[in-house]
DNA sequence: ATTAAAATACGTAGAAATGCGTATTTTTTT
DNA sequence: AAAAAAATACGCATTTCTACGTATTTTAAT
């Protein structure tokens, strides 16, 4: 039995979906919600998931959002864009936000089923418009201001020197024998960047480092 | 009628190729050729073709090569790639010289003939294998330096599983959570993990990983 | 049917990382 | 010159990770 979530705000819209999945008999619909944050809670319940169906455009969190953070707390869930905008900017961010598959609305029943079953079996899936968008993209990659992060986040110099040995693996020790430094201090540097960056290990400050151009 | 061009260089595939678009009353093989130097030539006779079957690997001129001077002096020539290379460079690369479509020589006569459809249609084709191929590549450009991944390193599914997480920042005990294990046994993975790829910390692994575009 | 590989799980021990507190010196800003 | 920010450094407690060993069950391959 294949444990499906869906989340999509327009309750016709919601329906639909159900409606083409109800065909086939492996595919077992857990819950349904409206939205991004219903979403995250729900997932706090039972995240015995094996793939969402996400639109884009929700209230209070959307796609792109909500898929971001399953991604990043359940990574081993599989989510398929569902969406009536096929726009370049939509496309790229849930793919950066790291989507498994982007389909548009009109997809009939057994395509969809099709999609499903293959992502769920390590692939991709796409409608051939949203693969020529993506491909398109690839060959000429725009920049989006993605306005990510506005936090503003501001390291110092030496902070991000640290961050830059952390990000290749050094051990502390290691670090402080780069930058000529006690061992004392770099773990000192690293709180302060943990508690600027509001994170709480290398992997995650690096993550957000990136994110903000900062490494 | 759709005008058909079939670029293979082996003569048993070519045939292959051939017998299974000869399924299709609307197909019409204009003409076949064993490279891409003889595809120029062939065009310059008689460039009134849809679409090209192209592969990768040939002698004299390879299908990449190929197809940039196709989609230079033939833009409304449409390619897709059908080889049995699925490896991130030739999918990168064939991308990037403007095919598509990417294709692998298993396919079934139905899907090869859906994607000449749909490529005709303004859309593009992928197996689902190559989608998520290129999704990963679009998230995660690597350069390909072809020292980095000599090593031939094969994760398990499980083990890739638990990397990603990793990848995450997620701690034993979450990714255990996720993926309904023991913690035991994801640092055992964790440990079988770093021998093969000859690391010591996450960093390092899944730098490696990414590398390979294991992850 | 037998063998090999993969996935599962636990124990022990030491290394490394994280969080919190404190404190001094140096540099920069006002 | 005074104040603020940055860089330096340690100590303690706790959590998490890494390494090594062993072992059973499940799945895939020959």
């Amino acid at each position: 039995m294949i444990k499906i979530a869906i989340v999509e705000d327009n309750s016709f819209l919601q329906k639909a979906v159900i409606d083409k999945l109800d065909f086939f008999d492996d595919i077992q619909i857990k819950f349904k919600v409206f939205n991004g944050l219903e979403l995250l809670e729900e997932l706090e319940k039972n995240k015995n998931i094996d793939l969402i169906i996400m639109d884009i455009e929700m209230p209070k969190m959307n796609g792109i959002e909500a898929t971001k953070v399953v991604k990043t707390k359940y990574p081993q869930i599989k989510i398929i864009m569902l969406t009536v905008f096929d726009n370049d900017e939509n496309i790229f961010n849930a793919i950066k936000a790291g989507a498994d598959g982007y389909l548009l609305k009109e997809v009939n029943p057994n395509t969809l089923y099709q999609g499903i079953m293959e992502t769920l079996n390590g692939g991709a899936t796409m409608t051939p418009s949203i693969a020529l968008k993506t491909l398109k993209l690839f060959r000429n990659p725009i920049v989006f201001e993605t306005a990510n992060n506005c936090d503003d986040v501001k390291l110092t110099i030496r902070e991000v020197e640290v961050l830059e040995q952390l990000s290749k693996g050094l051990k502390y020790n290691s670090i402080a024998d780069n930058l000529f430094l006690s061992t004392g201090t770099v773990r000192k540097h690293v709180e302060n960047i943990y508690a600027k960056l509001q994170v709480h290990n290398k992997l995650e400050a690096i993550e957000k480092a990136k994110n903000n151009n900062i490494i």
